[in-house]
DNA sequence: CATTCTACTTACTAATTAGTAAGTAAGTTG
DNA sequence: CAACTTACTTACTAATTAGTAAGTAGAATG
């Protein structure tokens, strides 16, 4: 072997360069908005060469799915997020939105491939459906653990809550792309402003 | 003149058939997801005719989004609707999502396009920042009341909570057709719990 | 050192895309 | 009834799409 992954190298394998052009694309475009081309010419390769890393685009796309999942599991279990008391986990997860907004505005993946869901091949479909039930599992418990040690504050149970509260982040990327930055930060605060006790 | 628009006529005239299917495969499948082709083979002509109607791509996506602006505002005047109490307008709001997800669990028109929204012509992205704009505002005015008569309840101010609520219930539709309607149904059950007075 | 493997390129195909130009049948109008 | 308009169809183009097959340079391996 040469290289795998995205190791130690400072440069990125081609594999590694396609999934994150690819990620950027679909995050600001959407995920029928660019062709092997585009990447191909962007990456200064031949179309051929992602197909010989993701034979089909089914391929690729359910490749830059997995790969956000397994992002997912491993920043819920990275210490300085799973060891923070529940509202400073909540700050977390807001960071991680905006910082979204803050490239480009981007959109979550769950906002970028929602709308064409029912084209996507179903590998696709079902990983982003995990996806999306951990996460709220996740965030579901941090708001148990919120309110039962009053640093988190809400009415209802903690998982429609949680579905809720992601739901409403997913769509404040979305808003945040038709206008501009502040219905983001408005939704955001009066998140806060609901959830944190005063 | 033999027939224009959709007046009184049963069966549509064609540039409506054309409108209605359209907005079905946006509606279902996402604004990239369907071609001339497509809308000319389910309709039974060829697609230079639907070429006579719309020239372009752009303009039959933006004559989509003028013609949901219209609706809002026939919608929001409508009597029956702008002389209801504000906790009966929100039901009102509530029952158009339904009505969605009732419909093969179609999203609304803004969730539909705002991941795509960089792609799309700059006369269907204004007129979709008119429409959620609007929508918005007339949210706002309904909740502003809603608080003043005490038939509504939230912190934070009608601008802000109109923007999180719409956000949510666009969001709710996306969560919907990745998963199955229980998000949704969790999701406004969530919303009532929050804003009705119990 | 011969073989095999990796990571491509070149060259191609078949399908689909949006869009145009020219023709036409039926209805409308002066 | 002649001229025009509406609502199409037929026939086409140029570009783009995903995807394949065969070849190859260079590195790794037995």
């Amino acid at each position: 072997m040469s290289n795998q992954a995205s190791s130690s190298t400072l440069i990125p394998d081609t594999r590694t360069r396609i999934l994150d052009l690819a990620e950027t694309l679909l995050l600001e475009r959407g995920f029928n908005a660019f062709s092997y081309q585009h990447l191909a010419r962007e990456l200064g390769v031949r179309p051929a060469a992602i197909h010989y890393h993701f034979p089909s685009k089914d391929d690729l796309g359910t490749a830059l799915v997995t790969r956000q999942l397994r992002r997912l599991r491993k920043w819920r279990d990275l210490p300085r997020v799973a060891d923070l008391p529940p509202n400073q986990q909540l700050e977390a997860l807001f960071a991680v939105y905006d910082n979204h907004l803050g490239h480009d505005r981007r959109v979550c993946l769950f906002g970028a491939l929602a709308a064409d869901f029912r084209t996507l091949p179903a590998p696709m479909q079902a990983e982003l459906r995990t996806f999306n039930r951990e996460l709220t599992e996740w965030l579901a418990q941090v708001l148990a653990v919120g309110r039962a040690t009053s640093t988190l504050r809400f009415v209802g149970s903690p998982a429609a809550k949680a579905t809720q509260v992601l739901t409403t982040l997913a769509g404040a990327l979305q808003v945040a792309r038709v206008h501009d930055e502040t219905p983001f930060q408005v939704i955001v605060g009066q998140l806060r402003l609901e959830l944190l006790p005063s």
